[in-house]
RNA sequence: GGCUCCGUAGCCAAGUGGCUAAGGCAGUGGAUUGCAAAUCCACCAUCCCCGGUUCGAAUCCGGGCGGAGCCUCCA
């Protein structure tokens, strides 16, 4: 099966084709850095990073490239309100993104242009869109003509009369149609400001995209990525202005993710409200959306706290559960079922372990899709590594169906009980085990550890919760463990009891192992 | 008011024209265990409602009800 994406554009999957064979050139839209990142600023960067990961696998190079808008008029209100400068605070929360980036193993970012190394590149495209009639300057600022480019809307599915039926139209003085938007902007004093053609100013919302899309990746570019409220205005006057540019279609295929959700209320995570039309309508949607951020919906803290509470990976696997064109009800409680859900993978992990004396972290897959699919005749194991194999198909089909990765999680699961019932049906846990049928089971944790890799999960070993980190905890542990080991031996049952329902107490659980006793915290 | 999208088990969720409707969490029964833990097996939905198209629909069309996003420089 070959790679379908759903295209906004067309409304429908289609066939993936790139400008250039082999190459990918993808763009997400990036943060305007003004404030710490929350969960919902995490959805697109791991949906992106997981899609690169799929297309590189699949043998494609991609380029994928993210913006950082570190210009905007959000950034100055909020640089005087902290008392620091604009540039300082777009420092700041440009490290704050980063950083969680990192800690969510997006890994798979090539570039990240800044808007204002970009402003000449924006200049270039203002002034060939005044040249071609598209774009006029009117008192220092340079607006975009939405009457002269003749598909307007045709991305977010409008045209200019439902526009102007839906608005409180109040056209600012001088613009020739109430659509119309600014490309550059003059400044006020105390602003940023870049010298250009039209006077001192800063750039408008969309050019930064448009500019640094063109000038790293080219004219067309064959991936555009962004949240779903960015679809209409941001991406479809990105692309009227880039397509008005340059003549060419700016991106083959647009991609939108949607948005994560404040559990239980209406509305995104950290942003307004559905609204009426009228005024009253709109003062009251303001007043829900100030109660809302006193309130301090979960779901819009930052990211850093919210890794406090949960495990990154378990974050990360949570986000690429639900289909990505599919909103995501934020909540504590989903992410902890996803965690538990989590659980029996370390299971495994620790299994394998036992089984071979190797870490399943250290396992080396492999990095691009296989040709082809061939499962060798494995003797008395065939059946089990033809199931594995069926089910690597399984995960690849779904995911050539437009990234389905909740559906590919299906097959990712149905794989872990086929490992661990081969595990108990040749009796392997407890060390001596077929050394051929071992040597099948690595084979088949190497398929779970290539397939998590497009995931982006299961890399590396998660951090231990504290106090099982702990040498002399674990001596202590040993020592417990001997003591309740004697008592068993001695059928004393009520006080090997004892100790393991007291030590489940301190949320420690035991596992009587033929072997040996294990334990684990947390 | 305009433009999009969605409604599948107690909860989350994949599937969007055709074998027994993935998977996870929770629950129930069983194997295993001194009892547990871990693991495995089994059970657990006719897909919001009505009408239509079709040999055949959760899947397409129409209507209804319910929910979400955008039309505010939100990812």
């Amino acid at each position: 099966m070959s790679l379908r994406v759903y295209n906004t554009l067309s409304r429908q999957k289609e066939d993936f084709t790139t400008v250039e064979p082999g190459k990918v050139k993808m763009y997400l839209c990036g943060p305007t850095v003004y404030k710490p990142a929350h969960i919902g600023h995490m959805v697109g960067p791991v949906i992106f990073d997981t899609i690169k990961k799929y297309l590189a696998y699949s043998g494609y190079d991609v380029t994928w490239v993210v913006n950082i808008t570190d210009v905007d008029d959000k950034i100055i209100v909020r640089a005087q309100e902290k008392g620091t400068s604009p540039e300082a605070l777009a420092k700041e929360m440009t490290q704050d993104y980063f950083d969680n980036l990192k800690t969510m193993n997006v890994d798979g970012i090539d570039q990240f242009p800044y808007a204002t190394q970009h402003i000449r590149d924006m200049h270039e495209i203002i002034q060939t869109l005044i040249d071609k009639g598209y774009a006029y300057p009117l008192n220092g600022d340079v607006y975009f003509e939405c009457t002269k480019d003749a598909d307007y809307g045709k991305l977010s599915g409008r045209n200019l009369e439902q526009l102007l039926a839906g608005t409180r139209a109040e056209t600012k003085d001088g613009k020739h149609h109430p659509a119309d938007f600014a490309l550059w902007k003059g400044s006020k004093a105390g602003e940023p400001s870049w010298d250009s053609p039209w006077g001192p100013g800063r750039p408008g919302w969309h050019i930064e995209c448009s500019a640094m899309a063109r000038k790293i990746l080219g004219d067309t570019i064959d991936i555009h990525g962004g949240g779903l409220d960015l679809m209409f205005p941001h991406h479809e006057n990105e692309l009227a202005q880039s397509e008005s540019c340059t003549g060419k279609p700016f991106a083959r295929y647009w991609l939108h993710n949607g948005l994560m959700q404040a559990s239980g209320q209406a509305g995104k995570v950290g942003g307004a409200h559905s609204r009426q039309g009228d005024a009253a309508d709109l003062n009251a949607a303001k007043e829900d959306q100030e109660a809302n951020k006193l309130a301090g919906s979960k779901g819009a803290a930052s990211v850093k706290e919210l890794f406090a509470r949960h495990d990154p990976e378990t974050v990360r696997f949570f986000l690429l559960a639900t289909h990505y064109r599919s909103p995501i009800d934020f909540s504590d409680e989903r992410i902890d079922e996803i965690g538990k859900s989590l659980d029996g993978f370390y299971r495994l992990f620790e299994t394998y372990e036992r089984v071979t004396g190797k870490s399943f972290y250290d396992l080396s897959a492999p990095k691009k899709r296989a040709s082809e699919l061939s499962v060798s005749d494995a003797g008395a194991f065939t059946e089990f590594v033809t199931e594995v194999a069926a089910l690597k198909q399984r995960f690849l089909d779904t995911m050539d169906d437009d990234f389905n990765t909740g559906g590919a999680v299906g097959a990712l699961f149905d794989l872990r009980k086929t490992i661990n019932g081969f595990i108990g049906g040749h009796a392997l846990d407890g060390g001596k085990g077929d050394p051929a049928a071992v040597a099948v089971l690595v084979s088949a944790m190497t398929v779970l550890k290539e397939l998590a890799q497009l995931l982006g999960v299961f890399s590396a070993p998660r951090p231990k919760v504290a106090g099982a980190d702990d040498a002399l905890v674990d001596d202590l542990m040993q020592l417990i463990i001997q003591i309740r080991a004697d008592a068993r031996k001695n059928k004393n049952f009520s006080v090997a009891d004892l100790i393991r329902n007291r030590l489940g107490e301190l949320k420690i659980t035991l596992e009587d192992r033929p072997e040996k006793t294990y334990w684990r915290k947390g």
